[in-house]
DNA sequence: CCTTGCCTTGACGCCGGCGACAAGGTTTAG
DNA sequence: CTAAACCTTGTCGCCGGCGTCAAGGCAAGG
């Protein structure tokens, strides 16, 4: 299988797979020709890629998940870096899903005050109580 | 007051006020020498800037914030153009929220998964079901 | 006079995951 | 023979909010 077919197979780019690649995440054989020649295992490998990365996943988290496939497990999550992995980032996502929470509720507070003081200093509108 | 002052009191530093300048949130007089001189408003103008940049929003998005303060107002957030904004950062914190507990529940339950299947192709350990 | 400590305008670096060229080689079909 | 459709390496661009020099001017104290 050639790149092109991977990239469209795995649902990314040529350009992408190159990418990983040069981040050691993915090792093709070459053909005579200098191509890249990739077999049905490293379909399996960029679509954990992929999932990971669509998750808010680094290169660098998704290493370990990688080692794992390749280790021969049908699960690139059981191996004790993955977990460790997965439990930091849970940890991160909480942390942030904390912070977002905070945010959300001080833009409505702020955004339930502003309409409530509709341009203060502008002449009163006829309607005020009606 | 000039810059560094400014940058001090408003918990911030020189090359981001020179910053808001470029990008037209700012506008210090200057003096003879070319120094940048910054009255009491521009002060409230930067604590401004500051708080909403805190909370996730654009340079772009501050802009009728700070147009807001400078048309006299007590606070940012009571013209038309802030509540337009602040309810789309609503909408967008919202949506982003939906779209990390999504991620949360994921990471959790492959987590979890993956505890649970630990290193499946090892040889299996003494106290299997049987 | 000289140093210190402000200030000025550039301009490049960073982070991450690629997109988008450029300039060329290979293989196949017509 | 040529065009099409693959492939190769290499390099620059992007987004945003600055950090971090670089090279120089101005004011004040010793």
């Amino acid at each position: 299988m050639l790149i092109g077919e991977l990239a469209e197979r795995a649902g990314t780019s040529t350009r992408a797979l190159r990418y990983y690649e040069a981040h050691g995440l993915v090792r093709p054989e070459r053909s005579a020709n200098g191509y890249r020649v990739y077999d049905e295992a490293e379909l399996r490998v960029v679509r954990e890629i992929r999932a990971l990365l669509d998750v808010g996943f680094g290169l660098d988290d998704v290493r370990p998940f990688v080692a794992c496939l390749r280790a021969g497990n049908a699960s690139g999550d059981v191996c004790p870096d993955s977990v460790t992995v997965l439990r930091r980032k849970l940890a991160e996502v909480d942390a942030y899903l904390d912070r977002l929470g905070a945010v959300r509720r001080q833009l409505h507070t702020q955004l339930t005050h502003a309409i409530a003081h509709r341009e203060e200093p502008c002449p009163r509108k006829r309607h005020s109580a009606h």
